[in-house]
DNA sequence: GTGGTCTAGACCACG
DNA sequence: GTGGTCTAGACCACC
């Protein structure tokens, strides 16, 4: 399984608090199961380009809370998770986040093609990150 | 020319942020073109069974953006279509839309190809019309 | 970097207005800078013995206009100046502004001269600090 | 001396100040001049098809201003405008104006030239309009 | 503690 | 009747 992250650092939300919003969502929706194993502190820091200090507060923060759980001496693990979402609910929520997309992007006057191409764009970099490579994920 | 207006109580997008997004949705698919008038702060509210303030607040933000004009005593009114934000404003809220975007479905297991399909659908309901004097994006 | 507000509660602007220009005008002067904290809602709202929404209702102005931001939880802050406007828009507005003033003061008998030295004289005191990139206005 | 008015009741900015503009505009201009008279409320009112309120209104703060004066059973006439408005009440007045005009333009990054050019123009066109009367009174 | 949103109700300016 | 502003007080999310 492929572990895929995505944080704007501009955001004015918190890049911990990012991490911790994706984990969260990760294990909600399956796409991580339990026991699976997080990325290291640092290789993550490594992945975002980020302070692994970041990354260690929002681990903390995911301990804290019972969604993962440390393993001394061999790292962090996704606790056991409670629910799934259906094929429907993924749906809806797609399907919401694109409405709310579109109602703050129609009045910019950007054509189809722009979103489409800057989308692209976004999305290879998350792949390019996913993919373990180490040496290209610039922004 | 009589639009109707919904809301979601219930939603994390605040309710004066969606009655700003149908009006401006409205505006640029053309359901409301310039001149049209806006129907009052109160019977909005009452319509929408809200505070009038609510309602006064998006009609407020919508004059300072420039889509809709007040003409005291008479009413709010749709204004000539135009684009007050610079290029690289528009390019930066598009950035911000969709790194929102992503941060809330790249843990919905969806394909690039199967959002942009569902994102294609959606803006081929609404036809955009541009508010550029040429057709094109300005700045 | 304390900056003393001040309101005049008896003019034809409202308070909410004042606050704003205030910010913006300390922001171009330099007085305050990318950064630095605004005082928070409740402190000036105490501080000028008014209403903490109107205080609010300026802030959220402020962050909507991009020039300042809220860090959730811990405050207001300012943000890299930027200029959102396009050309066009600013020339709008700076056209309207000066209506105004023209329709304010021709009755006034005041030379072209008399104004424009007069001009000078208060711009000389905030010495302006362009937003563009290279110096100059950008669009 | 024909005095005409012209109000657009389609436009943003209130009726009640399109009359006050136009009368101080005739007056500045030579159009009107010392000891007219203005029409009575009844009559504008009727002749605009608006409110007599509104006429009441506007007349009411012409004479505020030192516009106009009225002479009780007989009507509102234009005063002399020289002695108006002491030198020091000018002056403030010119003052407050100008404060508001860099309140609402400083952060639209146009420099001194730019809107001194720009004043220019507008001035120059009431000289257009004021010119081949008795020269010389502003300017 | 911070700001963000909403409700309730008031007063004003304008027509 | 219209919108614009301000006050008062409430609840929320976030830190």
């Amino acid at each position: 399984m492929a572990l895929e992250f995505h944080i704007s650092p501009g955001s004015s939300t918190p890049i911990y608090r990012q991490i911790i919003d994706q984990v969260r969502k990760g294990v909600v929706t399956g796409s991580w199961s339990e026991g699976d194993q997080l990325p290291s502190v640092r290789a993550l820091a490594e992945q975002l380009v980020i302070n692994p200090n970041t990354v260690a507060h929002a681990y903390a923060e995911l301990v804290r809370n019972g969604v993962a759980e440390s393993k001394p001496g061999k790292g962090l693990f996704v606790t056991k998770r409670r629910q799934i979402f259906s094929k429907e609910e993924r749906l809806r929520r797609l399907n919401e986040a694109l409405d709310q997309f579109l109602g703050e992007t129609v009045f910019l006057d950007f054509s189809l093609d722009e979103i489409q191409a800057m989308l692209e764009r976004k999305r290879s970099k998350i792949r390019t990150i996913s993919a373990g490579k180490k040496g290209g994920a610039n922004d």
